[in-house]
RNA sequence: GGAGGAGUUCCCGAGUGGCCAAAGGGGGCAGACUGUAAAUCUGUUGCGUCUCGCUUCGGUGGUUCGAAUCCACCCUCCUCCA
Protein backbone atom coordinates (compact mmCIF):
# COMPACT_ATOMS: atom_id res chain seq x y z
CA UNK A 1 0.00 0.00 0.00
CA UNK A 2 1.09 3.50 -0.77
CA UNK A 3 1.52 5.90 1.69
CA UNK A 4 -1.44 7.90 -0.18
CA UNK A 5 -3.25 5.18 0.45
CA UNK A 6 -2.81 4.48 3.71
CA UNK A 7 -3.13 8.32 4.84
CA UNK A 8 -6.64 7.95 2.73
CA UNK A 9 -7.66 4.50 4.51
CA UNK A 10 -6.89 5.84 7.93
CA UNK A 11 -8.82 8.71 7.36
CA UNK A 12 -6.52 11.48 7.55
CA UNK A 13 -6.51 13.37 4.15
CA UNK A 14 -9.46 15.61 4.53
CA UNK A 15 -8.63 17.85 1.68
CA UNK A 16 -6.11 18.29 -1.55
CA UNK A 17 -5.24 21.17 -3.82
CA UNK A 18 -4.27 17.96 -6.28
CA UNK A 19 -4.52 14.72 -5.49
CA UNK A 20 -2.80 13.34 -8.78
CA UNK A 21 0.33 15.59 -7.79
CA UNK A 22 0.40 14.97 -4.35
CA UNK A 23 0.28 11.16 -4.74
CA UNK A 24 3.05 11.24 -7.28
CA UNK A 25 5.11 13.20 -4.94
CA UNK A 26 4.58 11.92 -1.21
CA UNK A 27 4.32 8.11 -2.83
CA UNK A 28 8.43 8.77 -4.31
CA UNK A 29 9.66 10.62 -1.47
CA UNK A 30 10.03 13.97 -3.44
CA UNK A 31 7.98 16.41 -1.08
CA UNK A 32 9.54 19.11 1.17
CA UNK A 33 6.58 19.43 3.47
CA UNK A 34 6.01 21.72 5.87
CA UNK A 35 3.60 21.85 9.02
CA UNK A 36 3.00 25.13 11.03
CA UNK A 37 3.11 25.07 14.82
CA UNK A 38 2.27 28.51 16.75
CA UNK A 39 4.33 28.61 19.91
CA UNK A 40 1.60 29.49 22.23
CA UNK A 41 2.86 27.46 25.60
CA UNK A 42 5.86 25.50 26.43
CA UNK A 43 4.68 22.31 25.31
CA UNK A 44 2.70 20.27 22.45
CA UNK A 45 -0.34 18.58 23.20
CA UNK A 46 -2.81 16.11 21.82
CA UNK A 47 -3.90 18.74 18.94
CA UNK A 48 -0.43 18.59 17.63
CA UNK A 49 0.12 14.99 17.78
CA UNK A 50 -1.66 14.09 14.79
CA UNK A 51 0.52 16.51 13.01
CA UNK A 52 3.57 14.91 14.52
CA UNK A 53 2.61 11.55 13.59
CA UNK A 54 1.87 12.17 10.11
CA UNK A 55 5.48 14.00 9.31
CA UNK A 56 6.51 10.66 10.91
CA UNK A 57 4.78 8.55 8.66
CA UNK A 58 5.44 11.28 5.65
CA UNK A 59 9.71 11.17 6.76
CA UNK A 60 9.19 7.05 6.75
CA UNK A 61 7.89 7.33 3.40
CA UNK A 62 11.14 9.05 2.09
CA UNK A 63 9.98 12.48 2.04
CA UNK A 64 11.53 15.37 3.86
CA UNK A 65 9.90 17.23 6.88
CA UNK A 66 9.96 20.82 8.04
CA UNK A 67 8.54 21.93 11.29
CA UNK A 68 8.13 25.27 11.16
CA UNK A 69 8.03 27.28 14.42
CA UNK A 70 5.51 29.93 14.40
CA UNK A 71 7.88 32.55 16.33
CA UNK A 72 7.33 35.25 13.96
CA UNK A 73 3.55 34.64 13.22
CA UNK A 74 2.83 33.67 16.80
CA UNK A 75 3.59 37.92 17.57
CA UNK A 76 0.34 37.73 15.09
CA UNK A 77 -1.67 34.84 16.24
CA UNK A 78 -4.53 32.97 13.72
CA UNK A 79 -7.78 34.16 13.71
CA UNK A 80 -9.13 30.53 12.39
CA UNK A 81 -11.52 28.99 14.81
CA UNK A 82 -10.62 31.94 17.44
CA UNK A 83 -13.78 33.44 18.53
CA UNK A 84 -11.95 36.51 20.17
CA UNK A 85 -8.53 37.56 20.15
CA UNK A 86 -5.71 36.27 20.98
CA UNK A 87 -3.41 37.72 23.45
CA UNK A 88 -0.44 38.89 22.46
CA UNK A 89 2.67 36.92 23.89
CA UNK A 90 6.21 38.26 24.77
CA UNK A 91 9.30 37.76 22.41
CA UNK A 92 10.57 35.96 25.39
CA UNK A 93 8.37 33.66 25.89
CA UNK A 94 7.78 33.06 22.17
CA UNK A 95 11.60 32.18 22.16
CA UNK A 96 11.50 29.99 25.30
CA UNK A 97 8.21 28.18 23.46
CA UNK A 98 9.95 27.17 20.85
CA UNK A 99 12.73 25.86 22.62
CA UNK A 100 10.59 23.38 24.12
CA UNK A 101 8.43 22.01 21.00
CA UNK A 102 12.29 21.70 19.73
CA UNK A 103 12.90 19.55 21.71
CA UNK A 104 9.31 17.68 21.88
CA UNK A 105 9.55 17.24 18.30
CA UNK A 106 12.62 15.61 18.36
CA UNK A 107 10.84 12.19 19.74
CA UNK A 108 9.08 11.75 16.57
CA UNK A 109 10.93 13.49 13.65
CA UNK A 110 14.62 12.38 12.94
CA UNK A 111 16.43 15.71 12.48
CA UNK A 112 19.62 14.34 11.68
CA UNK A 113 21.82 14.40 8.60
CA UNK A 114 19.11 17.28 7.61
CA UNK A 115 16.32 14.33 7.29
CA UNK A 116 14.07 16.90 8.29
CA UNK A 117 14.34 20.51 9.40
CA UNK A 118 13.44 22.64 11.89
CA UNK A 119 12.43 26.50 10.92
CA UNK A 120 11.64 29.46 12.62
CA UNK A 121 9.18 31.90 10.28
CA UNK A 122 10.46 34.34 12.96
CA UNK A 123 13.61 34.35 11.10
CA UNK A 124 13.11 36.11 7.82
CA UNK A 125 9.40 37.59 9.13
CA UNK A 126 10.81 39.72 11.34
CA UNK A 127 13.09 41.54 9.10
CA UNK A 128 10.54 42.31 6.15
CA UNK A 129 9.91 45.73 5.65
CA UNK A 130 6.12 46.75 5.42
CA UNK A 131 6.56 48.99 2.16
CA UNK A 132 8.67 46.36 0.67
CA UNK A 133 6.60 43.64 1.70
CA UNK A 134 2.58 45.44 0.53
CA UNK A 135 4.73 45.88 -2.97
CA UNK A 136 6.25 42.45 -2.66
CA UNK A 137 3.36 40.11 -2.22
CA UNK A 138 0.33 42.82 -1.30
CA UNK A 139 -0.74 43.02 -4.77
CA UNK A 140 -1.18 39.50 -5.25
CA UNK A 141 -3.80 38.89 -2.43
CA UNK A 142 -7.39 40.12 -3.40
CA UNK A 143 -9.05 41.32 0.11
CA UNK A 144 -12.16 40.33 -1.52
CA UNK A 145 -11.32 36.91 -1.47
CA UNK A 146 -9.32 36.96 1.30
CA UNK A 147 -12.72 37.83 3.20
CA UNK A 148 -14.97 34.71 1.76
CA UNK A 149 -12.32 32.52 3.29
CA UNK A 150 -13.96 30.61 5.80
CA UNK A 151 -11.75 30.96 8.47
CA UNK A 152 -12.52 34.97 8.70
CA UNK A 153 -16.06 34.60 7.69
CA UNK A 154 -16.82 33.67 11.03
CA UNK A 155 -15.15 36.68 12.60
CA UNK A 156 -16.64 39.37 10.86
CA UNK A 157 -19.33 39.44 12.95
CA UNK A 158 -17.56 39.04 16.55
CA UNK A 159 -14.81 41.97 14.79
CA UNK A 160 -11.27 40.98 13.17
CA UNK A 161 -8.56 43.09 13.98
CA UNK A 162 -6.14 44.16 11.10
CA UNK A 163 -3.23 42.35 13.03
CA UNK A 164 -5.20 39.03 12.83
CA UNK A 165 -6.28 39.53 9.15
CA UNK A 166 -2.68 39.58 8.08
CA UNK A 167 -2.16 36.27 9.72
CA UNK A 168 -2.71 34.96 6.09
CA UNK A 169 -0.66 36.45 4.55
CA UNK A 170 2.15 35.94 7.08
CA UNK A 171 1.50 32.28 6.42
CA UNK A 172 1.53 32.23 3.00
CA UNK A 173 4.69 33.71 3.17
CA UNK A 174 6.26 31.67 4.91
CA UNK A 175 5.60 28.99 2.15
CA UNK A 176 6.71 31.13 -0.43
CA UNK A 177 9.89 31.88 0.92
CA UNK A 178 10.61 28.46 2.31
CA UNK A 179 9.69 27.09 -1.70
CA UNK A 180 12.28 28.99 -2.74
CA UNK A 181 14.89 28.44 0.10
CA UNK A 182 15.01 24.80 0.77
CA UNK A 183 12.89 23.24 -2.21
CA UNK A 184 9.07 23.07 -0.20
CA UNK A 185 7.00 21.61 -2.16
CA UNK A 186 3.90 20.94 0.23
CA UNK A 187 2.29 22.66 3.01
CA UNK A 188 0.16 20.25 5.51
CA UNK A 189 -2.55 21.47 8.12
CA UNK A 190 -4.98 20.94 9.87
CA UNK A 191 -8.26 21.77 7.86
CA UNK A 192 -9.17 24.80 9.78
CA UNK A 193 -5.88 25.85 7.93
CA UNK A 194 -7.11 25.41 4.48
CA UNK A 195 -7.99 28.97 3.18
CA UNK A 196 -4.39 29.94 5.18
CA UNK A 197 -2.68 27.16 3.13
CA UNK A 198 -4.46 27.98 -0.33
CA UNK A 199 -2.74 32.04 0.60
CA UNK A 200 0.31 30.47 0.30
CA UNK A 201 -0.03 28.37 -3.31
CA UNK A 202 -1.43 31.11 -5.27
CA UNK A 203 1.22 33.02 -4.00
CA UNK A 204 3.82 30.78 -5.06
CA UNK A 205 1.86 30.75 -8.53
CA UNK A 206 1.21 34.40 -9.03
CA UNK A 207 4.77 35.54 -7.86
CA UNK A 208 6.80 32.17 -9.64
CA UNK A 209 4.17 30.84 -12.14
CA UNK A 210 4.93 27.68 -9.62
CA UNK A 211 3.26 25.28 -8.65
CA UNK A 212 3.33 23.97 -4.78
CA UNK A 213 0.34 21.96 -3.49
CA UNK A 214 -1.42 21.69 0.04
CA UNK A 215 -2.82 18.82 2.05
CA UNK A 216 -5.03 18.84 5.26
CA UNK A 217 -5.36 16.44 7.65
CA UNK A 218 -9.21 15.53 8.94
CA UNK A 219 -9.37 17.63 12.32
CA UNK A 220 -9.01 14.67 15.13
CA UNK A 221 -13.45 15.56 16.52
CA UNK A 222 -15.13 13.95 19.61
CA UNK A 223 -18.31 12.19 18.31
CA UNK A 224 -19.77 15.78 20.11
CA UNK A 225 -17.99 17.75 17.46
CA UNK A 226 -15.46 19.26 20.25
CA UNK A 227 -11.84 19.43 20.13
CA UNK A 228 -10.11 15.80 21.15
CA UNK A 229 -7.36 16.24 23.74
CA UNK A 230 -9.75 19.04 25.34
CA UNK A 231 -10.82 18.31 29.16
CA UNK A 232 -11.74 20.55 31.54
CA UNK A 233 -8.60 21.01 33.00
CA UNK A 234 -7.29 22.39 29.61
CA UNK A 235 -4.59 20.65 26.62
CA UNK A 236 -3.69 17.16 27.27
CA UNK A 237 -0.40 18.00 26.42
CA UNK A 238 2.60 15.63 25.61
CA UNK A 239 5.12 17.24 28.48
CA UNK A 240 4.87 14.38 31.33
CA UNK A 241 5.52 17.25 33.52
CA UNK A 242 2.08 19.05 32.94
CA UNK A 243 0.19 15.67 32.28
CA UNK A 244 1.83 12.60 33.56
CA UNK A 245 1.26 9.21 31.47
CA UNK A 246 -0.59 8.16 33.72
CA UNK A 247 -3.46 10.81 33.10
CA UNK A 248 -2.75 10.33 29.23
CA UNK A 249 -3.21 7.01 29.71
CA UNK A 250 -6.87 7.35 31.37
CA UNK A 251 -7.87 10.19 28.59
CA UNK A 252 -7.84 7.51 25.95
CA UNK A 253 -8.87 5.07 28.37
CA UNK A 254 -11.87 6.76 28.66
CA UNK A 255 -12.71 7.99 25.50
CA UNK A 256 -16.25 7.75 23.66
CA UNK A 257 -17.19 4.41 22.54
CA UNK A 258 -17.57 6.14 19.13
CA UNK A 259 -14.47 7.52 18.43
CA UNK A 260 -12.25 4.63 19.34
CA UNK A 261 -11.47 2.99 16.12
CA UNK A 262 -11.12 6.61 14.76
CA UNK A 263 -8.05 7.42 17.41
CA UNK A 264 -6.73 3.97 16.51
CA UNK A 265 -6.61 4.96 12.53
CA UNK A 266 -5.61 8.00 12.94
CA UNK A 267 -3.16 8.19 15.66
CA UNK A 268 -1.70 4.63 16.23
CA UNK A 269 0.95 2.84 14.25
CA UNK A 270 -0.72 -0.39 14.20
CA UNK A 271 -1.56 -2.13 11.20
CA UNK A 272 -4.89 -1.27 9.31
CA UNK A 273 -5.75 -5.29 9.10
CA UNK A 274 -5.53 -5.42 13.04
CA UNK A 275 -7.64 -2.29 12.97
CA UNK A 276 -10.74 -3.27 10.80
CA UNK A 277 -10.96 -6.29 12.99
CA UNK A 278 -11.54 -4.05 15.97
CA UNK A 279 -13.79 -2.46 14.13
CA UNK A 280 -16.51 -5.74 14.16
CA UNK A 281 -16.11 -5.52 18.13
CA UNK A 282 -19.34 -4.25 19.78
CA UNK A 283 -20.16 -3.24 23.29
CA UNK A 284 -18.22 -3.89 26.52
CA UNK A 285 -15.92 -5.44 23.92
CA UNK A 286 -14.98 -1.95 22.91
CA UNK A 287 -13.17 -1.44 26.30
CA UNK A 288 -10.29 -3.51 24.85
CA UNK A 289 -10.07 -1.32 21.85
CA UNK A 290 -9.49 1.46 24.29
CA UNK A 291 -7.20 -0.18 26.55
CA UNK A 292 -5.40 -0.90 23.27
CA UNK A 293 -5.49 2.98 22.08
CA UNK A 294 -4.38 4.45 25.39
CA UNK A 295 -1.14 1.51 25.71
CA UNK A 296 0.08 2.66 22.11
CA UNK A 297 -0.49 6.15 22.49
CA UNK A 298 1.23 6.28 25.47
CA UNK A 299 4.07 3.90 24.15
CA UNK A 300 4.55 6.34 21.55
CA UNK A 301 4.52 9.66 23.42
CA UNK A 302 6.13 8.25 26.68
CA UNK A 303 7.56 4.96 26.13
CA UNK A 304 6.84 1.38 26.69
CA UNK A 305 7.93 1.44 29.91
CA UNK A 306 5.61 4.30 30.78
CA UNK A 307 2.56 2.76 28.98
CA UNK A 308 3.32 -0.53 30.69
CA UNK A 309 3.23 1.55 34.56
CA UNK A 310 0.19 2.90 33.40
CA UNK A 311 -1.51 0.25 32.56
CA UNK A 312 -0.58 -1.92 35.48
CA UNK A 313 -1.70 0.99 37.55
CA UNK A 314 -5.27 1.44 35.58
CA UNK A 315 -5.82 -2.32 35.86
CA UNK A 316 -4.88 -2.68 39.44
CA UNK A 317 -6.98 -0.02 40.43
CA UNK A 318 -9.96 -0.58 38.52
CA UNK A 319 -10.22 -4.60 39.46
CA UNK A 320 -9.57 -4.03 42.86
CA UNK A 321 -5.68 -5.39 44.29
CA UNK A 322 -3.67 -2.25 44.42
CA UNK A 323 -0.51 -1.68 42.55
CA UNK A 324 0.39 1.46 44.69
CA UNK A 325 3.19 2.03 43.12
CA UNK A 326 2.53 3.86 39.84
CA UNK A 327 -0.84 6.03 40.91
CA UNK A 328 0.18 9.61 41.77
CA UNK A 329 1.04 10.31 44.65
CA UNK A 330 1.56 13.11 46.71
CA UNK A 331 3.90 12.93 49.98
CA UNK A 332 3.01 14.90 52.96
CA UNK A 333 5.56 15.76 56.06
CA UNK A 334 5.07 16.18 59.40
CA UNK A 335 4.36 19.79 58.81
CA UNK A 336 1.21 18.74 56.70
CA UNK A 337 -0.09 17.32 60.07
CA UNK A 338 -1.72 18.92 63.08
CA UNK A 339 -1.63 17.47 66.18
CA UNK A 340 -0.67 14.25 64.62
CA UNK A 341 -3.08 13.71 61.90
CA UNK A 342 -5.05 15.25 59.19
CA UNK A 343 -8.45 16.08 58.41
CA UNK A 344 -9.79 14.32 54.99
CA UNK A 345 -10.48 17.97 53.84
CA UNK A 346 -7.33 18.44 53.98
CA UNK A 347 -5.86 15.64 52.75
CA UNK A 348 -7.99 15.92 49.62
CA UNK A 349 -6.69 19.59 49.35
CA UNK A 350 -3.20 18.69 49.34
CA UNK A 351 -3.59 15.87 47.03
CA UNK A 352 -5.32 18.37 44.53
CA UNK A 353 -8.77 15.97 44.58
CA UNK A 354 -10.48 19.08 45.43
CA UNK A 355 -9.82 22.92 44.61
CA UNK A 356 -10.86 23.94 48.05
CA UNK A 357 -12.01 22.79 51.29
CA UNK A 358 -15.80 23.52 50.26
CA UNK A 359 -15.90 21.28 47.44
CA UNK A 360 -13.81 18.47 49.63
CA UNK A 361 -16.71 19.08 51.98
CA UNK A 362 -19.26 18.64 49.31
CA UNK A 363 -17.80 15.17 47.54
CA UNK A 364 -17.72 13.76 50.68
CA UNK A 365 -21.46 14.35 51.52
CA UNK A 366 -22.30 13.20 48.25
CA UNK A 367 -20.61 10.01 48.74
CA UNK A 368 -17.63 10.46 46.51
CA UNK A 369 -14.92 9.71 48.48
CA UNK A 370 -13.23 6.50 49.81
CA UNK A 371 -10.30 5.98 50.94
CA UNK A 372 -8.59 2.21 51.07
CA UNK A 373 -11.39 0.83 49.46
CA UNK A 374 -13.74 2.51 52.34
CA UNK A 375 -16.41 5.23 51.58
CA UNK A 376 -15.76 8.22 54.02
CA UNK A 377 -18.89 9.37 55.37
CA UNK A 378 -17.92 11.75 57.98
CA UNK A 379 -16.51 15.12 56.91
CA UNK A 380 -14.43 15.31 60.41
CA UNK A 381 -12.78 11.94 59.53
CA UNK A 382 -9.01 12.04 60.07
CA UNK A 383 -6.22 10.28 59.45
CA UNK A 384 -3.35 9.61 62.15
CA UNK A 385 0.15 9.76 61.28
CA UNK A 386 0.30 6.21 61.55
CA UNK A 387 -2.45 5.86 59.05
CA UNK A 388 -0.36 7.72 56.46
CA UNK A 389 3.40 6.21 56.79
CA UNK A 390 4.45 2.79 54.92
CA UNK A 391 1.99 2.43 52.15
CA UNK A 392 -0.19 5.24 52.70
CA UNK A 393 -3.94 5.74 52.03
CA UNK A 394 -5.02 5.40 48.57
CA UNK A 395 -8.15 8.09 47.65
CA UNK A 396 -10.50 7.62 45.96
CA UNK A 397 -12.29 10.65 44.21
CA UNK A 398 -15.48 10.12 42.07
CA UNK A 399 -15.34 7.10 40.16
CA UNK A 400 -11.68 6.89 38.28
CA UNK A 401 -9.47 9.27 40.38
CA UNK A 402 -7.00 7.50 42.57
CA UNK A 403 -4.20 9.19 44.45
CA UNK A 404 -1.88 7.73 47.25
CA UNK A 405 -0.98 10.26 49.96
CA UNK A 406 1.96 8.91 52.32
CA UNK A 407 4.21 10.72 54.98
CA UNK A 408 7.69 10.80 54.19
C1' G B 1 -13.74 62.64 14.89
C1' G B 2 -19.56 62.39 15.84
C1' A B 3 -24.07 59.53 17.65
C1' G B 4 -25.79 55.39 20.18
C1' G B 5 -25.22 50.44 22.77
C1' A B 6 -22.72 46.90 25.80
C1' G B 7 -19.17 44.80 29.69
C1' U B 8 -22.67 40.07 35.49
C1' U B 9 -19.95 34.16 38.51
C1' C B 10 -16.30 28.61 33.99
C1' C B 11 -19.55 30.10 29.31
C1' C B 12 -24.27 32.12 27.49
C1' G B 13 -27.64 35.14 29.82
C1' A B 14 -31.58 37.44 33.54
C1' G B 15 -31.33 41.12 37.29
C1' U B 16 -31.65 48.30 36.90
C1' G B 17 -31.51 50.64 45.29
C1' G B 18 -32.49 46.25 50.37
C1' C B 19 -36.22 39.79 49.77
C1' C B 20 -28.94 39.08 45.57
C1' A B 21 -23.69 34.72 46.38
C1' A B 22 -27.24 36.94 42.14
C1' A B 23 -33.06 33.46 37.88
C1' G B 24 -32.62 30.16 33.64
C1' G B 25 -29.63 27.32 30.29
C1' G B 26 -24.90 25.11 28.95
C1' G B 27 -20.61 23.02 30.91
C1' G B 28 -18.20 20.79 35.29
C1' C B 29 -18.31 17.66 39.66
C1' A B 30 -20.75 13.80 42.57
C1' G B 31 -24.76 9.85 43.20
C1' A B 32 -27.97 5.90 40.72
C1' C B 33 -27.74 2.78 36.30
C1' U B 34 -23.37 0.67 33.40
C1' G B 35 -18.49 -1.54 30.37
C1' U B 36 -13.24 3.23 33.55
C1' A B 37 -18.40 4.33 27.25
C1' A B 38 -22.95 6.91 25.78
C1' A B 39 -27.95 8.12 27.08
C1' U B 40 -31.16 8.99 31.23
C1' C B 41 -32.59 10.44 36.22
C1' U B 42 -31.02 12.93 41.08
C1' G B 43 -27.98 16.25 43.81
C1' U B 44 -24.43 20.06 43.51
C1' U B 45 -21.64 24.14 41.35
C1' G B 46 -17.52 31.73 45.07
C1' C B 47 -14.55 31.07 49.82
C1' G B 48 -14.11 30.20 55.13
C1' U B 49 -13.25 28.86 61.72
C1' C B 50 -20.39 27.20 57.72
C1' U B 51 -27.67 28.48 61.36
C1' C B 52 -22.66 33.14 60.84
C1' G B 53 -18.87 35.88 58.30
C1' C B 54 -15.87 37.36 53.97
C1' U B 55 -14.90 38.36 48.71
C1' U B 56 -17.46 38.80 43.73
C1' C B 57 -21.32 41.79 38.69
C1' G B 58 -14.95 45.94 33.39
C1' G B 59 -11.53 49.70 36.67
C1' U B 60 -11.17 53.83 40.18
C1' G B 61 -13.54 57.18 43.19
C1' G B 62 -18.38 59.11 45.02
C1' U B 63 -23.86 59.39 46.68
C1' U B 64 -26.68 56.32 50.34
C1' C B 65 -28.24 53.44 56.66
C1' G B 66 -27.68 50.05 52.28
C1' A B 67 -25.02 49.69 45.33
C1' A B 68 -24.42 44.49 40.30
C1' U B 69 -28.29 48.36 40.26
C1' C B 70 -27.58 55.74 41.10
C1' C B 71 -23.40 59.66 39.85
C1' A B 72 -18.24 61.02 37.89
C1' C B 73 -13.97 59.75 35.42
C1' C B 74 -11.26 55.88 32.96
C1' C B 75 -10.59 51.15 30.12
C1' U B 76 -12.44 47.56 26.51
C1' C B 77 -15.81 45.93 22.79
C1' C B 78 -19.99 46.47 19.29
C1' U B 79 -23.36 49.28 15.80
C1' C B 80 -24.38 53.53 12.73
C1' C B 81 -22.26 58.18 10.56
C1' A B 82 -17.41 60.47 8.73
Amino acid sequence: MTIYDELKARGLVAQVTDEEEIKELINNGKATFYIGFDPTADSLHVGHFMALMLMRRLQKAGNRPIALIGGGTGMVGDPSGRSDMRSMMTVETIQHNCECFRKQMSKFIDFSEGKALMLNNADWLMKLNYVELLREVGACFSVNNMLRAECYKQRMEKGLSFLEFNYMIMQSYDFYHMFQTVGCNLQCGGDDQWSNMLGGTELIRRKLGKDAYAMTITLLLTSEGKKMGKTQKGAVWLDPAKTTPYEFYQYWRNIGDADVLKCLRMLTDLPLEQIDEMDKWEGAQLNTAKEILAYELTKLVHSEEEAMKAQDAARALFSQGGDKANMPTTTLTADDLADGSVTVLDLMLKCGLAPSKKEARRLVEQGGVEADGVKVTDITRTFAADELSGEGIILKKGKKVYHRALLS
